[in-house]
DNA sequence: ATTTGTTTTAAACAAGCGTTTAAATTTGTT
DNA sequence: AACAAATTTAAACGCTTGTTTAAAACAAAT
């Protein structure tokens, strides 16, 4: 009995890596099967439909992808440590799995029904009252007023990108693949002060 | 003879939609056919193959893509204006063609073919002359001492990310599409702020 | 050893895929 | 009007897709 949990995982860590690497619409089961080393009857033995096995790799992936960016939150440091600490756990999170931010947004845009999945984690993100503090901080003028909706998207956009377009950047310079995983070291640090400057800005004396 | 170029535009318009917005594996031959509202044998009749047409269309993206980013390097301004004007430029660009970046870097994942076509208009990029005059402008310390590739990740991440993460950002903060679209004007000149302010450092009196 | 239930396999299913064919239609030329 | 070429169509091609079936192989229990 104890042969369930290791085909059917077999086949999970199988299905991740081909979904995560090529997408719903870019794979076939019978290449997951393989991947598995395994018939592809198997797959739909246990998971009922490609579909099906998707939608849960999809769960688990989106819920990782939302964790590495949320438990920053929950430490008990200032803001502006906060926000250093959060871009640094964003690229120890992409380095390992550069392909999932990709792979979220693309399969968001393919399937609307993704709207349901990101609601959970949702409610998680506001407990953390990071907008509060946030908001604090910036009444105390220890912060630059920025909205939220900005501070999220320019950490999102300086830790993700860099992994998202890693092809056509490394392309564009000529980079091979150990140059870029040099540059994406000394890159978050540029990143991390350019986003720190700005928004906790040392006040010049000639204001 | 004059309905050779009609109906040849109207698959590659139609075909340009359709791959824009789901990918070549995410769509069919007769989804192109019918959103040009013609038969299926007609899209093979002026262009062989489905692989062929995409490949078309692919190099006029690219194309349009590049040149978007190129063009303001080729003017005469000072470096910090270039930088200020290029991000006008990738806005404007990038709301008339949002999906364009998600595109071409999923293409290119796809197919390791596509090296072919950047080299192009790499060499163009090459010509405008923008990495010796940066150079010049990191001597003579008007701009802080960044890489060129840190300086065009930054840039590329802060346009192009708020566009590709359209529909995660909207979701995490239950934004309307209206609403992003203005949060996207102000964010711009946010980042153009940050980045601005970051390379060209008002020198503090206290140092 | 036989029976029971579970797991795995090979084979098949209809539907959809990219592509081709060959006939019909339209077009331009004489 | 008649012909030749280019364009458009409907139908079919072989192949792959996701999924199902029914039999085989396996395990556990009596």
């Amino acid at each position: 009995m104890c042969k369930i949990s290791s085909t059917e995982e077999k086949i999970k860590e199988a299905a991740k890596r081909v979904f995560i690497t090529k997408g719903f619409s870019g794979c076939t089961s019978r290449e997951i099967a393989k991947e598995a080393g395994m018939n592809v009857a198997l797959v739909n033995y246990y998971f009922r439909s490609k579909n099906q096995l998707f939608l849960i790799i999809y769960q688990a992936v989106m819920n990782d992808f939302m964790l590495s960016m949320m438990e920053v939150f929950s430490t008990e440091l200032s803001l502006k440590e906060k926000v250093s600490l959060l871009i640094d756990r964003e690229y120890e999170f992409l380095t390992k799995h550069p392909e999932i931010p990709t792979f979220v947004l693309n399969e968001m845009a393919r399937n609307k029904d993704a709207e349901l999945q990101i609601h959970e984690t949702l409610n998680n993100f506001a407990q953390t009252g990071v907008f509060v503090e946030a908001a604090k901080a910036q009444m105390s003028g220890e912060m630059r007023q920025v909205d939220m909706v900005s501070l999220t998207m320019i950490i999102m956009a300086n830790c993700q990108h860099p992994f998202m377009a890693r092809l056509l950047t490394q392309q564009l310079h000529g980079m091979t693949d150990a140059q870029y995983d040099m540059q994406i070291i000394k890159h978050k640090e540029i990143i991390k002060e350019m986003i720190l400057n700005y928004l906790f800005p040392k006040k010049s004396t000639n204001e």
